[in-house]
DNA sequence: AAAAAAGGTCACTAGGTCAA
DNA sequence: TTGACCTAGTGACCTTTTTT
């Protein structure tokens, strides 16, 4: 059983979709739920969207779950006892780690919109454009008990990949992307994100508009955002828009059959879902208590949005925010000297802004309220700024960012380090990292990024041998690495780690 | 032709300008019925509306009618009889087995405002976008006695879906849709229910007024709401106004051109419709009087009101709710790790509130007062309440109900399992129910809700045999199921069961 | 050529207005 | 206070453009 299966938790709604002639005005619930939160708006979005499509087949997205789930690491942990089985089975949305925050959100008025439908569309649009030959997945209908036994039929279906654009038409016909912005069904990327019809042309005609009017001021700028009150606030819907990303230069073109063939920003939400449920799981294995960073990671990334508006020059904010790096360090040297030469504008990573918000959505709980001020801030900011890039400081940034997790996951499996055995997580940080920082030429591969402390213990060693290819590296950046990593990698503890952290002062 | 109200209606003739084609004296009639129900009302409303509307063909109304009546299991009663069929083509709302309690309506003062009109209206309105050819509809002129035939024409006309947009308008022109509060021409879709454009104002300012106001108090809290009435008593009109479904996050946007692309609640109530149908058809097969669930039904429906306005704990309410559960079942022991863990607030569903207001409408006997009011208390609830969302055990008692349902057919159609051979009713309450609690995965579909208590007797088995797609289920639920199953699926007769119900104190 | 997204169209409604 | 009428949005469906 794999303890990855809550995901599936917000699926529920899909299923709602395929039974279209027995349910009746569903309007009716939608008013009855003012303050719903993002995941259960979600779920009635659901209900709407697919009501009127009769030949949906529900275990699509079941199957997607699976394969999902196939991709992560099994747990030997003991949550499926046979007597407690019955009861993890039906629970299953609130006792894994990964959903248990969706239900804190509930009583708040969160107003958060990237949450885990957006990425299980993009999982689910992942796997579907990968398989597509699962639609008409009658062999499904007795549903093993043992996720692995169904995992196996699944990736059984998978050897015969023919019939490709028959079922990806049948694919396409029962889509089951929701709009990123209201959860109503998606017809498509638009402008950066998966919209709906109504949110495409809103998002359209607000940029068009927003030049020479501008908004109609919304009074408590915290309106949620779904398909029964997104006509009723055009301010935080369009702010909701641009927090999911979209943008009028961030459209894409053309037919998107693979992923390695798309011309936009890579699908990167399934391994960054992995990645911070990775995190989580790590949690739970070394007997600490996830929510005990959040505290941490809330300033840190508040940290971040100050530094990117913040005017300063670049030696003030490598002196306020190196990590007690001296002054001269070859980091802060970098920075220096990238700065003097050439303003060296780094775009924006559309995978950091991801990250950054998956990030603020999931792991972080809702009962506080500045995670979601924070991630419309971050959004908004990086739409809004006229040069919307990202200067040297600010790249310094993302690249401590990254460092930050690397120095968490070790931080946090340093106590057991047999549990980093063979783990993705930090593969999957390290391929994040570089194909972040691609730009700058690492010396290579390993003696860069992946094994970074070789003075320190091995966990990072085994990560990333499938990887091959190599770009030329500058020295600077892989002396950089190393003399970072022997200066965070070293053997804290994480309450030093934690008081190293909250007592630098970034402001 | 304007849906506006023509502006010299202010004048006490008002209705002798749309009558003078026929009846002069219609007004008085009118007048002398001041506690007419709702459904000659509506049925006058009509007339109102195509009085003054001189190209419209009136068998268009029929055909709609035939097809929605057609679409209800035949009964084999004889309500058609061949002197009859001519009351038959021109009463097709009166007589058909869904609008019979129509009638006892008629000698109560009844305020209960869904009615068979609105549902009507959602008929017309999709039939008439669907195929909107048949408005010159002169093959119709000869109305075919049964109604089957003029389906197969109706549907033959449907396959010419060219000349759209002439056809729209002209569908536009002659609009029949009429009011739901007032009676008056309806202009339109207004905050989820087919309103004119007074009552559509009414409701908006009441609804900011009451906020700070509240009522102007009635007296007898039962004021007749038509078109003469409607501005002479804000509280009935206003409590009417919810009770047809209006609010003010239930609005609609765009353009629907279709029943499939609507974003808004499906057109279910045909469906519903002949779910109750079968109901009644059932008892009708059983021998059982329907009437005699009434206090069954209606007590259970208001401690389900109670239980929504309670605040007390989850373990409160389990104790109290539990149909003699024991407290550590199954179901009580979700219900408490589902309210430790976090809110777990599940949103009621939508269906389950339609199928709520659609028996209380059709089904219940109109000399039952306590249905008017408890409906619009529903429905007022669900408007007024300020979290309008379901906690743990509201869902367990939505949940219930459903059971409740099931447990109801099966003891109805116990003492003659026949009847359920290929019945329709059970198929449509299990996908019900299986779409409400589609997130709960059930082992399989056989072993959850369809054969429910393979241990006793085989009454649900053959049911849905024709539902062959299978969605994953979780044996938590099945085995739930089971163990409530063979509480209340045991051998009970009606009576036991009835007492069993009553005894029960639930407050 | 096919697929996917941008852009256009027009039916449709919420909210405002003003006369009565 | 009521209600006919108007206008600014709104969105489902369609066409055009851009990509593979
Ligand atoms: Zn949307
Ligand atoms: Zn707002
Ligand atoms: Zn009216
Ligand atoms: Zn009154």
């Amino acid at each position: 059983m794999n303890c990855y299966e809550p995901t599936k938790r917000i699926e529920p709604s899909y299923n709602h979709q395929y039974y279209q002639f027995y349910e009746s005005d569903q309007r009716q619930q939608y008013q009855a739920n003012q303050d719903l939160n993002n995941q259960q708006q979600q779920h009635q979005s659901y209900e709407y969207t697919n009501t009127y499509e009769l030949n949906l087949n529900p275990n699509d997205l079941q199957i997607d779950v699976e394969s999902f789930v196939a991709n992560l690491p099994s747990l030997e942990e003991s949550d499926t006892h046979s007597n407690n089985q019955y009861v993890y089975q039906t629970e299953l949305v609130t006792l894994t780690p990964d959903t248990q925050y969706q239900f804190q959100y509930q009583n708040t008025d969160s107003s958060i919109p990237i949450s885990k439908v957006e990425i299980l569309n993009q999982i689910i649009h992942t796997t579907t454009s990968n398989s597509s030959n699962y639609s008409t997945s009658s062999s499904y209908s007795s549903f093993s008990s043992t996720s692995n036994s169904s995992i196996e039929q699944y990736q059984d279906l998978n050897q015969s990949p023919k019939k490709k654009s028959l079922k990806t038409k049948i694919k396409r016909k029962d889509d089951k992307i929701c709009c990123n912005v209201c959860g109503f069904k998606s017809s498509g990327f638009h402008y950066g994100s998966y919209t709906c019809e109504a949110c495409k042309l809103f998002f359209r005609r607000t940029e068009k508009q927003i030049r020479k009017t501008g908004f109609n001021e919304c009074k408590t700028k915290n309106c949620q955002i779904n398909i029964e009150t997104r006509a009723n606030c055009s301010e935080c819907r369009y702010k909701k828009c641009i927090a999911v990303g979209m943008g009028m230069s961030r459209s894409r073109f053309g037919r998107h059959t693979t992923q390695a063939g798309s011309n936009y920003a890579p699908n990167i939400s399934e391994s960054l879902c992995s990645l911070i449920t990775n995190l989580k799981q790590t949690c739970l294995k070394s007997k600490i208590d996830f929510s005990i960073l959040n505290n941490l990671i809330v300033d840190f990334y508040r940290k971040t949005i100050k530094l990117l508006q913040s005017s300063n020059s670049i030696e003030e904010e490598i002196t306020n925010l190196e990590f007690s790096l001296q002054v001269d360090s070859p980091l802060s040297e970098l920075s220096y000297l990238i700065n003097q030469n050439k303003p060296s504008l780094v775009k924006l990573p559309d995978c950091v802004l991801v990250l950054f918000c998956v990030l603020f959505d999931i792991n972080i709980s809702s009962a506080d309220k500045r995670i979601q001020n924070t991630i419309i801030e971050f959004n908004y900011y990086l739409q809004m700024t006229e040069e919307k890039i990202l200067k040297t400081n600010q790249f310094v940034l993302i690249l401590k960012i990254g460092l930050f997790f690397k120095v968490l996951r070790h931080l946090l499996t340093q106590n057991n380090p047999s549990v980093l055995k063979d783990d993705p997580f930090d593969k999957r940080i390290t391929d994040l990292m570089r194909s972040e920082f691609a730009m700058f030429k690492f010396e290579s591969d390993d003696s860069s990024m992946t094994s970074l402390s070789p003075s320190t213990s091995s966990t990072c060693s085994s990560t990333n041998s499938s990887q091959s290819e190599s770009n030329g590296q500058s020295p600077i950046l892989a002396s950089l690495f190393l003399e970072i990593n022997q200066l965070l990698y070293r053997n804290m503890t994480f309450d030093e780690f934690k008081s190293f952290m909250l007592d630098f002062e970034f402001d």
